[in-house]
DNA sequence: TATTGTTATACTCTATAACTATA
DNA sequence: TATAGTTATAGAGTATAACAATA
């Protein structure tokens, strides 16, 4: 039964409880990183739903705490998101009453973000989620893995490592 | 000018080009991960678009040529892809004539997922093109360091590495 | 009853063009 | 003219509920 034809369909028999050949996309950091990409996300989101914020909103709350008086557009570049995309963000963050848009007298195009009181309190407790969060996923990684894991996606994307 | 009010929006100067303090979310390793993951998809999806094709779509014709015969919901079950999305996959994959559908006949359920001659060519393709883009993408890291960081992430969510 | 594939739908994240109001 | 923020829109990727056909 050796009838490996070229151009026909095959019926070839389904390999029921087979197991599948992955491995020429396992050989792709591509493949591994959005599985891994996908699960920190998912466990995230699900961390995050208990105060009410995504990913994204909890990283620009945290980085307006840490930095008052920000504009929209070096936040944007700081947290590489595009500058429309912030917009939708910083709309909800205000609505809640969690961050303020001020006008910069100096330049009247511009905005300062700043920090509510419930701002600050709620960006302490996001980040005391996210710790749980990644204690909870990271537990089979040594913390000493963990900073290599981190090096080492910093290095993704730059070239050459120090030269 | 010491007036870091508590209650008022403050009337901060906005910091010009002052340098942005990440460095709290920096201690997260989904932070990483997200610039990292949207790095590579970015520069995937540019590379696969001169055959026309998204990063799962590849994914899905790649492992339906190594395992011919393979039913849908092994291959969602593979590629961890909920069935549903896998639908319009294959649809796209079937009318470029890629990939062929057809009913098995101890399962009339079930359809086999068989590759045609072209989707076995533009498989190639698709590798050889991924191949590309992980070296230029990776270029800052040596292949010690690449299978490192591929164990490393494959063992995010994994309770504990080995016990 | 359970499973295979499907439809419909929705939410998140990302990206681009074009507008407005200032500069 | 250039820039800050905005609007509108589109495309990926992911997720869930519910259905028809079949087991």
């Amino acid at each position: 039964m050796d009838s490996h034809n070229k151009n026909a369909p095959i019926a070839v028999e389904p390999e029921a409880d087979a197991v599948i050949d992955d491995a020429i996309l396992h050989q792709f950091v591509g493949y591994h990183m959005r599985r891994a990409a996908n699960l920190l996300q998912a466990d995230m989101a699900r961390t995050l739903k208990e105060i009410d914020l995504r990913m994204i909103t909890m990283s620009v709350l945290v980085v307006v705490v840490d930095n008052p008086g920000l504009r929209q557009s070096q936040l944007a570049d700081a947290l590489a998101i595009e500058r429309p995309n912030l917009v939708s963000i910083l709309d909800e963050l205000e609505s809640r009453n969690l961050v303020l848009r001020t006008r910069v007298p100096t330049d009247r195009r511009a905005y300062a973000l700043t920090p509510t009181a419930a701002g600050r309190t709620l960006a302490q407790r996001a980040l005391a989620l996210t710790t749980e969060h990644e204690d909870r996923v990271l537990a089979g990684i040594t913390p000493e893995e963990r900073s290599t894991l981190v090096s080492l996606m910093q290095r993704i994307g730059s070239a050459s490592g120090d030269a």
